[in-house]
DNA sequence: CGACAGGTTTCGCGGGACGGAACAATAATC
DNA sequence: GATTATTGTTCCGTCCCGCGAAACCTGTCG
């Protein structure tokens, strides 16, 4: 009971989240008198918590035998949450060996409600980089990340993404729904995309889709930098090593990831 | 806002999960203020939950950047709740098989404080049958399945289970340790324990170890009958189709378990 | 039928959760 | 480097609502 009590601590939650711990721990459902005593509670104060758990879908309340378990809001979460920390577990290493041959920023997203959002970022030491942090969000069709993902979606959703009109970052964004479509005809046949200010002035984009076993494209990666510091050459030689770098993440992924 | 504003729901303990959710579903560290922002509330409110969650090791708060993921807690809990699922959905279709077989009742234990817990029990329709019940305990040296659980764990968590005296469940409960070393040699030869009104008079077990990857006895399963309905051509039957079962829900175990 | 265990409801009290506003620390901008 | 903006932290008075003992209900067993 040392950093439970200080001021700033919420008894309530604190409670809750005990009979939340016990009632994971036990492996079977519970019944509130054994949790009562288990904790040291007051019955009456165990009952409102596990109504309060049962009815955020924390935990599962089986009303026949009157007994408490897991509930799916608690599961959706842990799987959630795995998933995306095996991505970016199996990401990172990748990531540095990109880092470490190009000295150009090296970035990871998802698509999340038709944007995308970046979950995890390299910086090379260099003065000049690109602004994003991690958290921001940017539109799918102005940088090469969603372009990539866009591409392996199925019809439907990409679709979806088209609904509403096509924001103007700059100049040079993409703002026309059919250039927007020879696009991802052109990511679909090369597996990577590209993208040249569209998003940013003087910025430019490689990004490559993540897929997991089934194909659907999970997360993006793309290397990210002056437009002045690219060259034919390297155009080919960074597109392939990120090509094959998100070819052994998504490999990976395949296998760690419950199928179901 | 229908079922989460009734008599008994406690309403700091859904706000802190609905910030507990916001975290877990973003993928990256978020801030104080995206949080108070995405879900409406004061920022004083949002600060204190944090502070809350963080104390708990629900959440994990990066001092640095004043960024918060998801933490250890949260994790751990999960993981333990993934392995208790797998393995009840795992033995769920062998133990179904072994009481559609023998039409006794099939038990699934873990081992937990030195003592064996059902998690799982199929009964048969018969008027006579166990009287244990899920979430009951019994000392791990006078059922079989704890018996079983014991012949496979390292030497030094033997001795540890033999640290206080053996409990004498009834007049033929093995309590000498010597005596209980040789059955343990016996299970670990014949690979399936046997227990004769040790835990319960005139009710006898047969019981088998399910192990993990790396050969550790995660559980156990039984059979569970009345001495009189036993005989020597069951026993072998019996025996070997509990040990069949087992190895295959351990074999499974390892493919569906994360080696992490 | 009476006793008992386990879950639900009631109710009055008082602590502590609440959130606006002030403050501090950090980051961004010029 | 000065200034502004932004974000995190602390303070404080109000009042709500979380608390828990006790009463109540329900089903089970001897």
């Amino acid at each position: 009971m040392d950093k439970l009590s200080g001021d700033y601590i919420v008894q309530p939650v604190v409670k809750a989240l005990q009979v939340l711990e016990y009632v994971a721990r036990q492996g079977h459902m519970v019944s509130l008198t054994e949790i009562a005593q288990a904790l040291n509670l007051p019955k009456t104060t165990v009952f409102r918590y596990l109504q309060t758990l049962s009815a955020t879908n924390f935990l599962e309340h089986d009303i026949y035998r009157d007994r408490y378990g897991v509930g799916c809001k608690f599961r959706d979460l842990a799987k959630v949450d795995h998933e995306f920390k095996a991505l970016r577990e199996l990401a990172q290493p990748e990531m540095r060996q990109l880092i470490e041959t190009f000295n150009e920023t090296v970035n990871l997203a998802v698509l999340a409600d038709s944007r995308i959002v970046y979950i995890d970022m390299l910086d090379p030491l260099r003065p000049l980089r690109a602004t994003a942090r991690v958290g921001h969000r940017h539109p799918a069709h102005s940088t090469a990340l969603g372009k990539a993902i866009m591409a392996y979606l199925p019809e439907d959703q990409i679709q979806h993404l088209r609904a509403e009109p096509l924001a103007e970052m700059t100049i040079k964004t993409t703002i026309d729904t059919s250039t927007l479509r020879l696009q991802i005809a052109d990511v679909q046949r090369r597996g990577y995309a590209v993208e040249v200010g569209e998003n940013e002035d003087g910025l430019m984009c490689i990004g490559v889709p993540i897929l997991n076993a089934a194909g659907y494209p999970v997360a993006a990666m793309s290397l990210s930098l002056p437009e002045r510091r690219m060259s034919p050459d390297l155009m080919i030689v960074a597109a392939n090593a990120l090509k094959d770098a998100a070819g052994r993440i998504s490999r990976q992924l395949s296998l760690t990831i419950d199928k179901a």
